[in-house]
DNA sequence: CGGGCTGAGTTCGAAAGCTGAACTCAGATG
DNA sequence: CATCTGAGTTCAGCTTTCGAACTCAGCCCG
């Protein structure tokens, strides 16, 4: 945890992320988005690059020089239930006068999707941890 | 997620609660297990306590004076995913010489447990959220 | 009684990090 | 040629963090 956290626990990490699974992947849209100084946002990016959570690929547009825009990776994309468990206890937590800023569904069936703890038998244990057991090492 | 990250996206809270979610719950022993400077860990603390996530509770060891000990309220138990998340990504993306330092199995039936996406109709998505649909309120 | 120990802080100066604003640079546009 | 834009870089000031030293209350020991 604490070496995952060394990679997207800075500040600004995490919001970038989320900006980069939306669909938002050139910088100044990110920069806009989630208002991270353009300073802190270029060191963010590079770290996020280096870690390879984040891809940096050249893009052109017509008629325009070439830019980069940032892409997740396969290791990025694993982020997800982060991002996810995090909304979710914000919903849940925080006041929302008007609810939830960001609703996100099954593709599939358009339930609400949730981060759930899960065991590899198959069973969905309740969100509290208090089903499970931590053996060290 | 950005409120969210404003309680416990700052540098030391996620492993100071991971610790208080393993039952270390005494100032002494916090800062020994995370390394956190004292005077970061108290104000650590202290946010952690007035947003709800941890409790400041008086207990009393036989012979010496009242001391306080820190434990998770219902809202904070709840952040068990966030954690679980976090800690199979690391698992996962970044290399251990010799397995996982803490394995994690649900109570029940001894299986390993991962933080998982699920909708509310029951199906599990895969963890890189290709099937998620998010809706901008 | 006096000195030392312990848990939980607090205080300090130095180092690192963040912020907002200004500057750069390359290529496209007019 | 002057201007615009995206993506940075630089800079000065501020905040946060770091590690080490200091405090303080109550207990224990001799």
């Amino acid at each position: 945890m604490a070496q995952t956290l060394e990679i997207i626990g800075e500040r600004w990490s995490l919001l970038v992320l989320r900006e980069v699974f939306l669909g938002v992947r050139r910088f100044a849209a990110i920069q806009a988005a989630t208002g991270a100084p353009r300073a802190v946002l270029t060191r963010r990016l590079e770290t996020l690059v280096a870690a390879g959570v984040l891809q940096r690929r050249a893009y052109r547009e017509a008629g325009t020089r070439a830019r980069h825009e940032y892409r997740l990776t396969p290791a990025g994309r694993e982020l997800q239930p982060v991002l996810t468990a995090l909304m979710q206890w914000g919903d849940r937590h925080l006041a929302w006068p008007e609810g939830p800023p960001l609703r996100v569904t099954h593709a599939g069936c358009g339930a609400p999707v949730r981060a759930a703890l899960r065991c590899d038998a198959g069973h969905v244990l309740d969100d509290t941890g208090r089903e499970l057991q931590a053996i060290p090492r």
